[in-house]
DNA sequence: TTGAAAGCGCTAACAT
DNA sequence: ATGTTAGCGCTTTCAA
């Protein structure tokens, strides 16, 4: 018998029809005369369905472009096999391998990554959190993230997930709650920064972005005092060119600029980023200073484009293949219950380029 | 009256609860006594919510550390105020700056941008298609993708969009039926090979991806072709060193350094990137050529970094702030039924840098 | 091997 | 101002 609401249900139906055009998995399985739960399972290479009418199922897919709806799938499904690699920051140029490497590691183990971009200006782990609801993620990789998260902040993260170039250096976590592979900051500044006193240099400038971000600059710039301490070298200020960004090669240069202004007695500069250095040499070359001649560089970063400049740049390479490898097995023996909770520290190994001279006494 | 259904279900639910255990808009309602609809309702601004009401709720969902689910989301609404933005291949220097101008506009303009990465294999068209689906898209801006489209594949995608950095020059779209913004890459090549004729330079390597990848290295391979041509200078292929990379340095330097040994007349490079050029330089340099002095080079891109580079690099910069604005602009009227489909082009400009001298006669 | 139907979490009518 | 309820498109029991 057709009621009243049949009827409305009908006229529903066909103008939303006609409102939204979209081939489902509905419109495929009318197409080809079977049930929707046939034309999931051909999807989803289920093995029981006969060759018949896998075929057909298929047919009508390519037919009708059929594609299917992602969140429907998300919204129905417990679980899944993707990870995500949570990018903060477009514009690191040190990410690009370490990605590449991540991503190769976690595909060959079986699973699938997802690479999220997000903003510098939002919070990594309520991202994270959102997207593991909706994307029953098993997994995320945190790509450049906080220094300074607390227990309750990190407890918005329901899944394994390890930090990835940073650590948790400001923050309050207990080191069996949370997983990170990055370098040693400030071990690797104050390296640098020995490098240059062995060679007799002792006027030593620093390019940084911030003296205290709670984060990288800030850890580089404390190695950075420690290695002068360690040598008896006064600190002076006036040595500190900060530039507030470590992407914007103008502001960069203009910092270095003012250094020399300021106080242009130092005979070496100490850069916290490969980017930095290039565009303090710049700065240097304009204001008639030749590198190494007049001034030694040393950064940190060991990006490939460093060993192309001419100079090339003496700087401490972070071992972008291991690190990344270290990421991807952390997570995945976390997802695998094989591991526990670790921060692996990775040393940086110094690349000798044409940046650095001994200081003539 | 209870039935033994309600008591499966019951169960059924209970046993849910327990292995997932998400806070969803039902638990938050429940929470503070309203109907999953008020919730809805406070979660998404609408009006008609009492101040207590609204409180209350906002309370809930903070205590609860309630995420809604975008999934569930993305599958009832029928529309969104998303523009995607599909980036292919996530190397690529020139990208990240291009990004930001038009997130700035999309962003001004009221709309939502969604950055989306995707892998070098995919297809950016098929990936779109699916994108618009799930995420109810309005709009797709395609960064870096194929140049060689026909309608039917374009077909896919029912939603406003533009290729951004590149055309359709090997494809078979009608000028009427889609959006591009873009410089024209042979003439490009054009002008910077007509620079370093009128410098005196007749032996004229080219650094070059590809010769027919059906894209931008062929485009500029043609343009390098053309201009020897109205030169009267006969095309010679050994002055070809072709990389198969745009980001591989090292690659890049092993074929400069190939061409020399095969063919070391020549006296000016043009090299289709910027970053090819880096290489390129230090692979003369290597070699005892100095750049500008033994070797004119010329690129195209206007890298940042290219100019504080030593020397810096003459390279036909693409104007990225106003190619940001049009992609965005063009696509906002396509939405809005305010424009019709075009394809603009841009003018290179020369950016004077040191890597080109005169050739002495 | 296939179909019918429940329901993932949410929004948007519609009802009150 | 608030509650009730019907699906969005899909997967997954369960039944046939």
């Amino acid at each position: 018998m057709i009621c009243l609401s049949d009827i409305r249900r009908f006229l529903e139906n066909s103008k939303r029809n006609t409102k939204i055009n979209m081939t489902n998995i509905k419109v495929v399985a009318r197409h080809c005369g079977v049930a929707v739960s046939t034309v999931s399972r051909v999807l989803n290479n289920h093995p029981d369905v006969s060759e018949d009418t896998r075929e057909k199922v298929l047919r009508a897919v390519a037919e009708l472009h059929y594609i299917p709806n992602t969140s429907a799938r998300n919204l129905v499904r417990t679980t899944s096999d993707t990870i995500a690699l949570l990018v903060k920051g477009v514009n690191n140029p040190f990410f690009s391998k370490l990605i590449k490497i991540i991503e190769r590691e976690i595909t060959q183990s079986g699973y699938t990554l997802e690479l999220h971009q997000m903003d510098t200006s939002e919070d990594e782990l309520r991202v994270g959190a959102q997207l593991t609801n909706e994307r029953k993620l098993i997994g995320i990789l945190f790509l450049g993230g906080r220094f300074n998260y607390s227990p309750e902040e990190l407890s918005l993260i329901k899944v394994p997930s390890v930090f990835c170039t940073y650590t948790n250096s400001f923050g309050t976590l207990g080191a069996d709650c949370y997983s990170s592979v990055a370098i040693d900051d400030k071990n690797a500044a104050r390296f640098a920064v020995d490098t240059l006193v062995s060679l007799g240099h002792r006027r030593i400038a620093i390019l940084t972005d911030n003296q205290d971000d709670h984060s990288i600059s800030e850890l580089r710039f404390q190695g950075y005092q420690d290695a002068l301490k360690s040598h008896n070298i006064p600190y002076d200020p006036s040595l500190v060119a900060c530039t507030g960004t470590f992407s914007d090669m103008r502001a960069i240069y203009r910092a270095t600029s003012e250094l020399m202004e300021r106080d242009n007695s130092f005979t070496a500069i100490f850069a916290i980023a490969d980017l930095m250095a290039v565009a303090a040499i710049k700065a240097l070359s304009d204001h008639g200073r030749r590198v190494p001649e007049d001034c030694s560089i040393v950064a940190i970063d060991g990006l490939e484009i460093s060993e192309y400049l001419l100079p090339t740049l003496t700087t401490l390479v972070q071992p972008v293949e291991d690190m990344g490898l270290a990421c991807a097995k952390i997570l995945i023996e976390l997802i695998e219950s094989r591991g526990t909770h670790r921060q692996v520290t990775f040393q940086t190994l110094l690349r000798e380029g044409g940046s650095v001279r001994r200081l003539n006494t």
